[in-house]
DNA sequence: CGTTTCCCTGACAACGCTGTCACTCCCCGA
DNA sequence: TCGGGGAGTGACAGCGTTGTCAGGGAAACG
């Protein structure tokens, strides 16, 4: 920008106000400025900018893996808002670890980002001291932490296992079993209890058949083979999130049984494979832009009290819950 | 810091030697300043450390579509790298457009990336001469950037192809047609090229029919309709990457109709569908991480000359290769 | 013709940190 | 006793911007 100024005769402040078309610049100044700008090819730092006037123009994504469809359609929402907002996403991994998620946080709030979403890996509060302190509005996605209120994105779990079940149960089943990913996570957590009482609240059988994860296709392969061949076997299944449904799939095909299926999470195909599989369906996207809406009204001064959005999710029906077709699950138990 | 620095009677300087573990502070002094910060939370800027210092660990990532599973695994792998490398990642989409794109690049360089890890949208070089007077290292990815030669990473198009038609050839193929994306596209095109001139030099039937985008489910079932009703109908279809395989997949589904099929890209439940889909598959985690392995050879001042790597492809044989079973496209044509 | 007003412009400090260099001790050996 | 050297510390400048304020010239006014 020095540079700049004397190639153009003037003060570097006239250059900078060129630069943000500030008013109060003669026009011919203005133009000779431009001139020498894209003569030397003169580019603003950034940083230096932000350093003086305190705003990044910038927030961050914290997920567990951007290569998981759910978690990377929300990161190109919130991309996306963000972009729209004159501002820049940095995202990170946490991969899961509520150590590393730390260490991650700690990292961006010395970047000063403006604001943070925040997929939390553990379920204590995310309360470090230092985070908390740095006043760095968060806004937490698909999973609520523990603690003080904050501002939280979140599916409607209880609404889509109650969907989920009621749809299995009207297409006959009664034995329905849930298979949901590692109890350490709280949505797994969460469509577990819906499931039980659900399960209760519609009467079936007591003894519901429950398996948290991690699963594997071999692990699941082995679950679902002695549950169907159990005395009073179960005929349907509900899968707690896209890998264990995934999972599952692959243990039916490998088991050559055919299971009712509602998995959690839509996903590409799900209308391909053989049976279509009925999904609940949230939105990602729309989970992402609600979080990004939620964190720029923060940005801008709300202060409201923490509120806690909740999506409604939306069953997609295809085939899989009419599931055995009529009835060759008793075949398996003659 | 200066805060800081009062409270614990020391000078700023040496409460920064502090924060960096510099040597050359007296062990009662270090533990006294940490005292300090950690009572009042001191968190360093960042910001300001990286004016000084003019590097700031950060890189980015600029695709067309984060939710895309073929992007958002590369973005996913370069987190990781990035991360291990102590650096930051910032992504940004284009969104296919070149204009956005130069956008998206400026606003990068002003923020003083170290390194940029790119998905041309246009074919045309990203020659924003300031882009590149500034001098900040990129690396393109999946497609190359006419001009000067550039780092690029991208994967054997051509090998692909030729294991895909000689796959559908051994099954007995001859009427092969290939459908691809865009022909905007450096991908698509260069896909389409490898087809043909495979083709010829399988000595194929000269009139090979060939499709390229944009498609959607309707255009491509008329289209594949069309084909399987002609004299001497079209038995299998290359598509030249997951989107295209998608729709051909529903406008198989949508037609009733079964032709062979080999994929560009893998995707999950491939091996799920009915029938599981033969791929090539381009491992997009392994395009990413030598994106960047290449980018902080450069940033660690790597000056050979621009390096193009062909990535290898795999064809992974499912069952969709081997039909129509044993001929049923002909009963489309009686 | 002097005074006020407005429009442009520039000097300077400050954002928060780190590199450089100089200074003060204290210990050692001569 | 004195000089040399190393360890610990601090003063200061500067990274590239922008906010503040003051200055200078021209136009407008009395």
């Amino acid at each position: 920008m020095a540079d700049v100024a004397q190639e153009a005769h003037v003060s570097v402040k006239t250059v900078s106000r060129v630069v943000n078309r500030e008013p109060g610049v003669r026009r011919d100044t203005e133009l000779r400025v431009r001139g020498v700008i894209d003569r030397i090819g003169f580019m603003r730092h950034d940083g230096a900018r932000i350093l003086r006037q305190g705003r990044t123009q910038t927030i961050a994504l914290v997920v567990e893996d951007l290569a998981n469809p759910f978690y990377s359609q929300i990161g190109a929402a919130v991309e996306r808002e963000a972009r729209i907002r004159q501002h820049q996403l940095i995202t990170a991994s946490a991969e899961g670890s509520p150590t590393r998620e730390r260490v991650v946080l700690e990292g961006l709030i010395n970047r000063r980002v403006d604001g943070l979403v925040v997929v939390p890996a553990g379920e204590r509060p995310v309360s470090d001291p230092t985070v908390s302190a740095s006043g760095t509005p968060i806004v937490y996605v698909d999973r609520p932490v523990r603690g003080e209120p904050c501002d939280t994105v979140i599916s409607d779990n209880p609404g889509g296992m109650r969907s989920a079940v009621e749809h299995l149960v009207a297409h006959g089943h009664r034995r329905i079993a849930f298979v949901g990913d590692n109890a350490e996570f709280w949505t797994a957590r969460q469509r577990r209890e819906a499931f039980v009482s659900i399960h209760e609240a519609l009467g079936l059988p007591g003894d519901a058949r429950i398996a948290m994860g991690p699963h594997t296709t071999e692990s699941l392969t082995e679950r679902l083979g002695d549950w169907s061949r159990e005395r009073s076997p179960v005929t349907a299944v509900i899968t707690g999130n896209n890998r264990v449904t995934l999972a599952a799939l692959h243990a039916m095909r490998a088991l050559g049984i055919r299971m009712g299926l509602v998995g959690y999470d839509d996903f590409e195909l799900a209308d391909l494979v053989e049976p279509s599989v009925t999904v609940v369906h949230q939105d990602p996207a729309s989970i992402g832009q609600k979080a990004v809406l939620q964190l720029f009204a923060r940005l801008l001064g709300d202060e409201s009290p923490a509120q806690t959005v909740v999506m409604p999710t939306r069953l997609i029906v295809r085939e899989s819950g009419r599931l055995p077709d009529p009835t060759p699950a008793r075949k398996a138990h003659p």
